[in-house]
Parts: C-alpha cells; sequence; structure tokens
DNA sequence: TTGACGATAGTCT
DNA sequence: GACTATCGTCAAC
C-alpha cells in the first residue's frame, strides 16, 4: 500500500518524520527494484528553522521544490560528492521536509551492492543519506519526483513504531545552525542496527 | 564572474 | 578518531 497523499500534507514534520519510521522506501530505477524499511529521519522545518535550505523563507532555483504541496522528493548533492534524498511535506508554500538518513535492505540487495561497489548486506550499504541515496540510485534527476509516481515510492506495510521505541536526538552536521542544531528532531528505531550512528 | 562553503563517507592512523 | 576529496549553489563583487 503506497503512502497517500494526505499523508504529505499533514502540517506536523515532526510526526510525519517519527511516522515514516517502519514505513518502506523503494525506487525503480533503471528497471531495477530496491528498497528497504526506513529506520532513520531528520525533520527540517524551515522558514524559522536555520538548519534548513529554506530558512527565512530563502527561495532560489534550488529550494523552489520545498514550496512545493508535500509528497514529492528534494534530492541535492552535499559536499561535491553525495545526492541526499528529502520528502517534502505539508501544504504548499510551507518549506518543510525530512530527510531520509537510513534503511534496513528488504528488496534488491544485489542491486544495491553493485550500486555501492560492496560484496556484503551490512549498515554500510543503506545507512547514512548518502549511502543510501546511492544504493537506491537516488540523484539530482530525481529532484521534484512525485512520491505517487513509479520511479520513487514509500509504502505503508503495517508496521507501527511505538512512541516509546523511538530515538530522538539532535541532527547531524548542522552545527552552523547553533541553537536549532540542538533539536532532537533526528529520529531511529530503537535497537535498529541500521542507523547511521549511534543516538 | 568568482570564491566560500557544506544536512558526508571513505581512508588512513 | 582525524583528515579530506570534490563540485553545485549562492551571494557578493
Amino acid at each position: 500500500m503506497k503512502l497517500p497523499k494526505e499523508f504529505y500534507l499533514q502540517n506536523d514534520v515532526l510526526k510525519i518524520s517519527k511516522e515514516l519510521l517502519g514505513k518502506f522506501l523503494f525506487t525503480n530505477i533503471e528497471g531495477k527494484i530496491t528498497g528497504g524499511m526506513i529506520t532513520e529521519t531528520e525533520a527540517y522545518r524551515a522558514p524559522e528553522d536555520k538548519a534548513s535550505h529554506a530558512f527565512g523563507g530563502r527561495r532560489t532555483e534550488r529550494t523552489e521544490i520545498f514550496y512545493s504541496e508535500g509528497g514529492v522528493a528534494y534530492v541535492y548533492l552535499c559536499y561535491g560528492i553525495h545526492n541526499l534524498f528529502n520528502v517534502v511535506t505539508n501544504q504548499k508554500n510551507i518549506p518543510h521536509a525530512i530527510l531520509i538518513r537510513a534503511i534496513e535492505p528488504v528488496e534488491g540487495m544485489e542491486y544495491m551492492m553493485t550500486r555501492r561497489n560492496k560484496t556484503k548486506v551490512n549498515p554500510a550499504l543503506t545507512c547514512g543519506p548518502g549511502s543510501m541515496s546511492q544504493a537506491l540510485g537516488i540523484d539530482r534527476k530525481y529532484n521534484g519526483t512525485d512520491l505517487q509516481g513509479n520511479e520513487i515510492w514509500i509504502e505503508d506495510r503495517g508496521i507501527i513504531i511505538a512512541e516509546r521505541k523511538i530515538l530522538k536526538g539532535p541532527r547531524i552536521g548542522v552545527d552552523y545552525a547553533a541553537e536549532w542544531a540542538k533539536k532532537p528532531w533526528r529520529f531511529g528505531i530503537e535497537g535498529s542496527k541500521w542507523v547511521s550512528r549511534k543516538f
């Protein structure tokens, strides 16, 4: 069951970030279906969130997709090397997004290992936002992709992560955002080894 | 037109 | 644990 459009239109990006844990992210790229269960997310809540690219309501060619209605992908290049995949949420003109940082592999392990040049299925394969995107074949071409389509989508397979099983911690790599960097807006599944770093 | 700077990951110590 | 490759983006010149 693909998550419906309404899921992404909810207004509480922190709540959606937690609800995405235990959902299944899939891609069908170059004829290869790959995917897994989402185990780690981070919320970005502009305009007030200094750590967001859309901080202060900034609109540029890159950030424009942030202002779309929820349910589309925001993919950008970080450090000149890594493609980072985000889900845009909320109503049109409200620039909220969720960075998907890690998945537990479920489908198409062979393809993911080839893309990542790895020989084992372990957290290095799909944990960390750059690694995950590479494993799934996501790059900047997919910026703006509608998650209701057949290239990238998220499924609900009936797994619910209880609030008490959700780990929370400060977001990674956003120290420049001062007090906003300290907010516990990074979420993970307790006990999962499929996370990019310890909480 | 140009220069400073990352929402990282892999390698080396 | 420290070091850094590498290039698109953005704001200033």
